[in-house]
DNA sequence: TGGGGTTAT
DNA sequence: ATAACCC
């Protein structure tokens, strides 16, 4: 049995459960003295996000077979879809080739997908304001305050204690353990955001509770649809075991991997045991520290709130884009929706940026971008409707292209991408009397570089 | 292979 | 401005 003190006092734990001697802190979480408590964190993944948004959509697409198509890729298929045989990232021809009866929606425009991610990030916001967006369907949540809350309630003989949902590797419980019993309150947390998402907004999904994100990340993904798993210190070691090649850790992607490689280092087992100085003299004492932290399932990185989004971006990919006209007429589409956009977010951007992806032979997806300070007389008229930026913007757009590309000589691209960044509040104006000459965004002359030190954008004439 | 996003250098 | 990472 553990004992709780009564609420009030400091620290929850009582004297019959003595605060950990270092033996029972897991090895890897050892820190330096009096450092905070470990944390509990949440990670949420959505199922097959896209699929399920356009079933909320159109109700008649459900219990069929269900493919979200991105030009000529599946970019992800329901669960009815993937009985069939169907997988995600397949090519459109592979998935009609295994499954002729797959149902397909196009999902290049992303708006009501990131409405609903949105919708998803706010709810979770509600259970802690310390919520991190990774891509659209995924969250990590910081619950250990809201944790801590709850051990000061429970009363102290409380036996009724267990897990929400699965606990990884099928370990016994030991209700003597603070740490246990933090990580149980943490997925009875992790069932109801579970549970607000289904109710609220019809969204099942995945949930992982462990004392890091790499590892909440990591058991969340061990019972796959629409469940969640918690992972004890104890089982750890497995977990980081379980892993079939390095390049499944979050973290080690597409290149790292490669490089691992030529050292040797296909496992996780192998990370662990190489040199730690051959391997800062292949990647630095930055990341060759954080590589092999990783491989010990050890992450202190914060779940930092994502907040608002930094940048907005639109873009468009082709087999064949290659005059001027045809340049102009694509941005200017672009442009259309992302005007859209920042008229709903209500801060402006202050710079913007031009990606292209030229066809070359054999390389693989190079991009190339030029960014450049928006003209402070266009900012306030942007999102606004009644005065049309799209002429002086589609201009500037153009500008940066040709600074890209030289037109007279002939040009192949596959991607366009028009980008919003450096996105600042629109400082309310209120009028006192000396404002008028204070406020430097109502002062008529513009002082280029005062908001962007630090950037190198190229110039543009007006 | 799409249409997004972030941070580090 | 690019390159790496994530989905």
């Amino acid at each position: 049995m553990f004992t709780i003190k009564p609420k009030g006092e400091k620290n929850s734990i009582c004297k019959t459960a003595p605060p950990p001697p270092f033996s029972l802190v897991d090895p890897l979480e050892v820190v330096p003295t009096g450092s905070a408590l470990p944390r509990v964190i949440v990670h949420v993944d959505l199922d097959c996000f896209y699929a399920q948004v356009e079933m909320i959509l159109n109700p008649e697409l459900k219990d069929k077979p269900l493919g979200v198509q991105q030009k000529s890729l599946l970019v992800t298929c329901n669960y009815e879809a993937r009985k069939l045989g169907v997988k995600k990232l397949m090519s459109i021809r592979d998935a009609k080739e295994k499954c002729p009866q797959l149902v397909l929606v196009n999902g290049e425009d992303l708006t009501q997908y990131r409405e609903m991610s949105y919708k998803v990030t706010e709810l979770l916001e509600e259970f802690s304001p310390i919520v991190e967006r990774l891509g659209f369907d995924e969250n990590f949540v910081d619950i250990t305050e809201m944790v801590e809350k709850r051990l000061q309630q429970l009363q102290s003989d409380d036996r009724s204690l267990s897990a929400s949902g699965h606990v990884y590797n099928d370990q016994s419980v030991n209700l003597h353990d603070i740490l246990h019993i933090r990580l149980l309150v943490g997925s009875q947390i992790a069932a109801e955001m579970r549970e607000a998402l289904c109710s609220r907004l019809g969204l099942t999904g995945c949930a992982g509770v462990a004392s890091n994100k790499l590892l909440a990340k990591l058991v969340g993904g061990v019972f796959k649809p629409n469940q969640q798993t918690v992972l004890l210190p104890e089982s750890r070691q497995d977990l980081i075991n379980s892993l079939k090649h390095i390049k499944e850790m979050p973290g080690i992607g597409y290149k790292t991997s490669k490089r691992l490689a030529a050292l040797g280092i296909t496992s996780v087992h192998d990370l662990q045991m190489f040199s730690p100085k051959i391997l800062e003299k292949e990647f630095g004492m930055a990341v060759s520290q954080r590589l092999q932290k990783l491989s010990f399932g050890k992450d202190d990185s914060p779940v930092t709130p994502s907040g608002p989004p930094q940048s907005f971006s639109e873009e468009d990919s082709f087999k064949k884009c290659s005059s001027d006209g045809e340049v102009k007429k694509k941005i200017a589409e672009l442009l259309a929706s992302l005007l859209k956009r920042v008229s709903q977010d209500g801060r402006k951007p202050h710079t913007v940026r031009l990606i292209i992806r030229r066809c070359s032979s054999e390389q693989h997806s190079s991009r190339e971008s030029r960014q450049c300070a928006i003209p402070s007389h266009l900012i306030p008229k942007l999102g606004t409707g009644n005065y049309d930026v799209t002429t002086p913007m589609v201009d500037i757009l153009m500008k940066l292209f040709r600074n890209m590309v030289n037109v007279k000589m002939p040009f192949h691209l596959t991607l366009l991408s028009v980008c919003f960044c450096n996105l600042k509040a629109t400082t309310p104006v209120k009028k006192g009397p000396l404002d008028y000459y204070l406020t430097p965004s109502l002062s008529t002359t513009s002082h280029p570089g005062k908001h962007s030190l630090k950037m190198k954008d190229t110039h543009v004439e007006d």
